[in-house]
DNA sequence: CCCGCTTGTTGGCCGCGCGCCAACTAAGCC
DNA sequence: GGCTTAGTTGGCGCGCGGCCAACAAGCGGG
């Protein structure tokens, strides 16, 4: 009737190129849905494909879900800057916080979509995912103080995972409530973390042979 | 065959009484396991009952979980204790710290699982039931500080939710990674929390006016 | 004491979304 | 140009949640 219009109905792509193009969109439908109300069959429509497809790359919807949040968390993996031995040290954490803050600022959406556990939540994978994301900031972050002993006892492991929050609700505050500013923001960081350092730690280790000596 | 058996084959309850019956079922599977992968017919075997009888009550499951976040979030309402002018705000600060980590010792799964956004996540509804319990929470942390103005400024508030930040990050380690010890997640929230106040609060005071001096 | 009413409760129907697989075909190669 | 490879399609099956009409347990009036 109309016409014939030769030419392949669809076009073949080349592995690696076909799988970014899906993960690109399925990132940006979790960024902006909840993993529960986004279906495949709609991944799969954006993305110009048959729904089999995505089972084919990915094997389950899950499986591209955890995909999507590498890929997020894999974006902010520079957010302090090199030890400075001659730098003092509020000076280095300062700007660290400044670089922090800049990268958050750029990628609100996807940081916020991120750290609110969109996704099945709890579950170990997405956990352990968000959680090497941290550590390896937290890795970076011990690797900023000076005179620190290089295994990184689990004292200091878990108090610079607790700054870590710590700095994740000021952004929080500041990005999302606005109770802060972002100098207030950033000083509430800076501060923060030096306290840590300097007073709390002592304390924890203090803590830590001894019962409670109330 | 077998003896008739005679009398009702289902027990009526109160309406109440089911309600109660149900979100107590739910609770305990919704804390072991994600939302997810609790189905409602897994709660209403568990429940002895059908499955529509779920929805009778909550209408949907997804109601149902609501209202069993709402539960878990409305425990944990005491642990500040009395602002206790007699005592010094170390010592409040100390015992409210035992009572919170003894708290979370009990409710352990439950915990987890709410703070760790175990839902459809970054649900408004969900997000805000948890921060309708963590802003309660530092209401209650206010009240116990000494000489504070009535209204909370918005600085204090944002402080107080890194603070909550801050001691739930320490609870996970305590609780989850195990890097901490109990003593020690008790020493970090208290050493954490004055310090807060005294070092980072004026900190953040000064940020506010002047730009940024670095 | 029995009947009828209220309402707590049941069981099943329906649609949807995901996992899976066999057939199809576009593109490369001899 | 036919053969081969593997990217792609379309549909089947199942489980799960939303929903509803019928059923019955317990209570109160006659």
């Amino acid at each position: 009737m109309s016409v014939p219009a030769e030419g392949p109905r669809w076009q073949r792509l080349e592995h690696d190129e076909r799988r970014r193009q899906i993960l690109h969109v399925a990132r940006r439908l979790f960024s902006e849905r909840n993993y529960a109300s986004v279906s495949t069959a709609e991944i799969a429509r954006e993305a110009g494909i048959a729904r089999g497809l995505l089972h084919h790359y990915f094997g389950t919807k899950r499986e591209l879900y955890l995909e999507v949040i590498r890929e997020i968390v894999r974006v902010p993996s520079s957010p302090v800057p090199r030890p400075g031995p001659g730098r003092g040290l509020e000076q280095v954490i300062s700007e660290g916080a400044d670089r922090w803050l800049t990268l958050l600022e750029r990628n609100r959406g996807a940081w916020l979509a991120a750290t609110g556990g969109q996704g099945p939540g709890r579950d170990p994978e997405v956990e352990a995912i968000l959680e090497d994301g941290r550590e390896g900031a937290a890795d970076r972050l011990i690797a900023a103080l000076p005179g620190i002993a290089e295994p990184a006892p689990d004292d200091l492991r878990a108090l610079i995972r607790c700054f870590s929050a710590l700095a994740e609700a000021a952004s929080v505050e500041w990005l999302q409530r606005g109770r802060l500013t972002r100098a207030q923001a950033h000083a509430l960081i800076v501060t923060g973390f030096l306290s840590l350092v300097q007073d709390v730690l002592p304390a924890v280790r203090r803590a830590t042979a001894p019962a409670s000596s109330r």
